[in-house]
DNA sequence: GACTGAACTATACC
DNA sequence: ACGGGTATAGTTCAGTC
């Protein structure tokens, strides 16, 4: 039979020692099909360079013999052959030795430690990442199946017989098809239990949101109203899973969506089914959710993908985010207008028909928020998938890192390349260890208000240097060549190929069809494309970083440290061109550079702009960023030097930008952040301090009077690891220890909210007067004073002379007097 | 007990 | 374990007098 199909979602299996692929989607009438496909299955060992012919004959017959006893199967070494390869940009001689069962490589490997033998490679992918490469099959591509329809056949020992699908087959042939766009079937869920910790209290209910679907299932029943029409009762928790599974069944998803519901929806409802004595049988053949041992939980159910967004926001939006939390509200509030419904928790056993009826509202309202962010985000999800070639269930989890090594993993082929190897255990410990290189340049300004300031930046700056110089692993030498660039990494020399190597063409490749979709998209507007630019935009970036992660498969101290030199002297030389050229550069860091216009017009700028151009390498470029119509600096807390990272400015429409300083920073009380970023407002609105000088003044009055809402002085702090391995308790620890005595979960990424209070006796720590915000207290007028208010504008007015210090001492002793 | 610099910690910038 | 280094600034800690 033939049909056109949509994969999915990707797992395998064996079957009489061997792998294959099970992959599940949808064909063109939106039925669920089941596609079970194999490949070949091989490692690669690289041989010596001076390896004679006649021994390498000798070689194939010994590695041919090779067979592996393990517990439940045999693999042997099924046929060798002999390729000419390049392993890290070098020509290589290279067996390709094909086995039985992918798992097994490793052990074929081992036996593999033989003279001739110089390296081997290749069994590490896994296997369904093997098989896309190999097959050219890519998640959520549409592809033409020919095959045999399995239906309930001793095939694969009848396997396909438990699998809920409308069609399983098994594929003889495939090939791409034309694309026809594709729908998915989306259902979001959400539970709400009695306790926190994983499986501890009772799951009360679960809610489940989808297209033209609503549902919550609920053993706490109203007593006296009645049940809105989305409610389903259930006798307990135990019909409640079992509730669930079968809803889920019936709606047949996709994907099933859930915030932060690897962490806890997904383990949680596992527990709870455990402790119940029933299965969470879940997905399509009836297994129940796999989670992964990592150092975080990932639950991955067969046949339908589990999606956390919390994993994928972080990895793709977080970086652009205005949000200050990743929580379910804030992220809402950005991406869809949208927030949680107000509820305060109270055990289930507490709780009023009142209560009950807003939990239920709160609890369908959760599941439907997580549903349209999936909507929202579902370009970036599929655009990821498919550009990364990695299936959706990955490509959501995996860090940028991962996503750089995989497109390149995706895309060796092209360059007849055998895959490195990712680094041990040993390796990553040692890279752990290594000396910090030098980063990037900061210019340090002189603090002051600047009228017409002009912004110029690279674009891809680092990016642009490692295309541009050739900068990785492959293309890395051990001492000088003839043909080589040379450079000089803060005293230390280091050698690159001229010749271009595989990782600056796929960079330079990202870089460019970047541009053209960008290009592209300026003529019509197209959510799909643009998340597409958006991925290679991402893609770019993070592949500065990825050269100098230690756990890269192409790590390369070497590549990063030159790539951040030469940056360093690239953007010296602009500036000092800028300089000569009678502007002043007032400002830079790393791609950036702020000068004064003096009084020329914006079209010599962009001349002056041009032959910067004219005159760089490569295919590195310096943009406009904007005219501006005024920039404040101002100097350090501790000395008279400007402050690096900390500035702001305002353009002709009157928008400001703020960077670094308090008010952009969430570990400072809003009384203090919305006192600097007015004061700032109206120092480039003014173009002097008069106004925002009485402004701070009335601040100070109301504050001194007690006139300050409690919840301006609210401190937030993230909590960054266990509360016992603080070597200094500072105050956000203590109101984070004082959260978990009262029962509240604190876990690592916790935010902790918290005041400083005016204590009874004189305590010496600021810690000694921390309290949660729910604690009855007055604010501590000290400390708000000179800890808060002060130090948020005390830079800024000393730019123009004034002493705001004597201002608060001043008045305190008119107030006391 | 007051003072001081180093260490620790969180968060921003690019 | 799940990009990098540069930079500011607060609070505690440990040492001195």
């Amino acid at each position: 039979m033939k049909t056109t199909f949509i994969p999915i979602d990707f797992s395998y299996f064996d079957f009489e020692g061997k792998n294959f692929v099970k992959m599940v989607g949808r064909d063109n009438k939106g039925k669920r099909i089941c596609v079970i496909d194999s490949c070949p299955v091989f490692l690669w060992a690289i041989l010596s360079e001076n390896i004679k012919t006649k021994e390498v004959r000798g070689l194939i017959e010994k590695v041919q013999k090779i067979e592996v006893k393990g517990k439940d199967r045999t693999t042997r070494v099924e046929n060798v052959e002999i390729h000419d390869k390049k392993f890290l940009g070098r020509e290589v001689q290279a067996l390709k030795i094909f086995a039985t069962n992918y798992k097994d490589l490793h052990d074929i490997a081992d036996q593999l430690n033989l003279p001739g033998i110089e390296k081997r490679r290749g069994y590490d992918l896994g296997f369904v990442s093997h098989y896309i490469i190999e097959k050219e099959i890519l998640p959520l591509k549409w592809v033409e199946v020919e095959g045999e329809l399995l239906n309930n056949s001793l095939d694969f020992g009848g396997i396909d017989g438990v699998f809920e699908v409308d069609e399983c087959i098994k594929a003889e042939k495939i090939t791409s098809s034309k694309e026809i766009g594709f729908e998915p079937r989306i259902l979001a869920y959400d539970i709400e239990t009695d306790e926190f910790q994983i499986g501890e209290g009772e799951i009360v209910m679960v809610s489940l949101y989808g297209k033209n679907f609503k549902k919550v299932i609920s053993w706490k029943k109203l007593a006296n109203k009645e049940k809105p029409d989305y409610v389903d009762y259930v006798k307990d928790e135990s019909e409640l899973i079992e509730k669930f599974i079968e809803e889920v069944k019936k709606y047949s998803p996709d994907f099933l969506v859930g915030y932060f519901s690897d962490g806890f929806d997904l383990p949680y409802l596992k527990a709870r089914a455990d402790k119940n004595k029933i299965k969470l049988s879940i997905g399509l053949d009836g297994s129940q959710p796999r989670f992964s041992r990592g150092r975080e939980l990932t639950g991955e159910i067969f046949g339908i993908v589990h999606v956390d967004l919390l994993k994928f926001i972080k990895t793709a939006y977080s970086q652009y985010m205005q949000s200050e939390s990743l929580s379910l509200n804030e992220v809402s509030k950005e991406f869809l207008g949208d927030s949680k419904k107000e509820f305060e928790f109270v055990h289930s056993s507490k709780l009023d028909d009142k209560g009950l009826l807003n939990f239920f509202e709160y609890n369908l309202h959760d599941s439907s928020l997580a549903y349209r962010l999936f909507e929202k985000m579902w370009p970036d999800i599929l655009e990821f998938s498919i550009v990364m070639q990695e299936p959706t269930f990955d490509v959501t989890r995996n860090g940028m890192s991962k996503n750089v090594e995989s497109y390149l993993l995706h895309n060796l082929k092209r360059f007849n390349e055998i895959p490195e190897k990712r680094p041990v255990h040993e390796e990553i410990s040692e890279r752990m260890e290594r000396e910090k290189y030098e980063g990037a340049f900061v210019f340090e300004p002189t603090p002051g208000l600047y009228e017409d300031v002009v912004f110029f930046d690279f674009t891809s700056y680092w990016p642009s240097i490692i295309v541009t110089f050739n900068l990785s692993k492959s293309t890395l030498l051990e001492g000088k060549e003839k043909d080589a660039t040379e450079i000089d990494v803060s005293g230390k020399n280091f050698w690159f190929s001229k010749k271009p190597g595989f990782f600056s063409e796929m960079l330079k490749e990202i870089i460019e069809k970047r541009t053209q979709y960008k290009k592209e998209l300026k003529q019509k507007e197209d959510v799909f494309k643009k998340a597409r630019s958006n991925a290679f935009k991402l893609l770019a970036n993070a592949s500065y970083g990825y050269q100098g992660f230690f756990g890269a498969r192409y790590y390369c101290p070497e590549a990063s440290a030159a790539t951040t030199a030469i940056s360093r002297k690239i953007i010296k030389e602009i500036i000092d061109k800028i300089n000569s050229q009678d502007y002043k550069v007032i400002y830079s860091d790393t791609d950036s550079i702020a000068f004064l216009k003096n009084k020329k017009t914006e079209k010599q700028v962009e001349e002056l702009l041009e032959k910067l151009n004219s005159e760089l390498p490569g295919i590195m470029k310096l943009e406009l960023e904007g005219f501006f119509e005024r920039g404040l600096w101002v100097s350090t807390r501790a000395g008279n030097v400007g402050a690096k990272k900390k500035y702001a400015l305002i353009d002709s429409k009157g928008k400001i930008k703020i960077r670094g300083f308090e008010t952009v920073r969430r570990d400072w009380c809003d009384l203090a952040r919305e006192l600097q970023s007015k004061v700032i407002n109206l120092i480039l609105k003014e173009g002097n301090e008069k106004k925002a000088l009485e402004y701070f003044k009335e601040v100070i009055k109301k504050l001194k009077n007690r006139e300050i809402k409690k919840e301006e002085i609210m401190i937030t702090t993230q909590i960054k690891k266990p509360l016992n391995e603080y070597k200094s308790i500072s105050p956000h620890v203590i109101a984070a220890q004082k959260m978990k005595d009262a029962g509240l979960p604190v876990t690592i990424g916790s935010l902790v909210e918290f005041y400083i209070a005016e204590t009874r006796e004189k305590k010496k720590l600021i810690r000694e007067k921390v309290k949660l915000p729910d604690e009855s207290g007055e604010y501590n007028l000290e400390y708000y004073l000179n800890n808060q208010i002060l130090p948020a504008v005390e830079n800024i007015f000393e730019v123009f002379g004034v002493k705001t210090k004597e201002l608060i001492d001043g008045k305190k002793q008119m107030t006391l007097f």
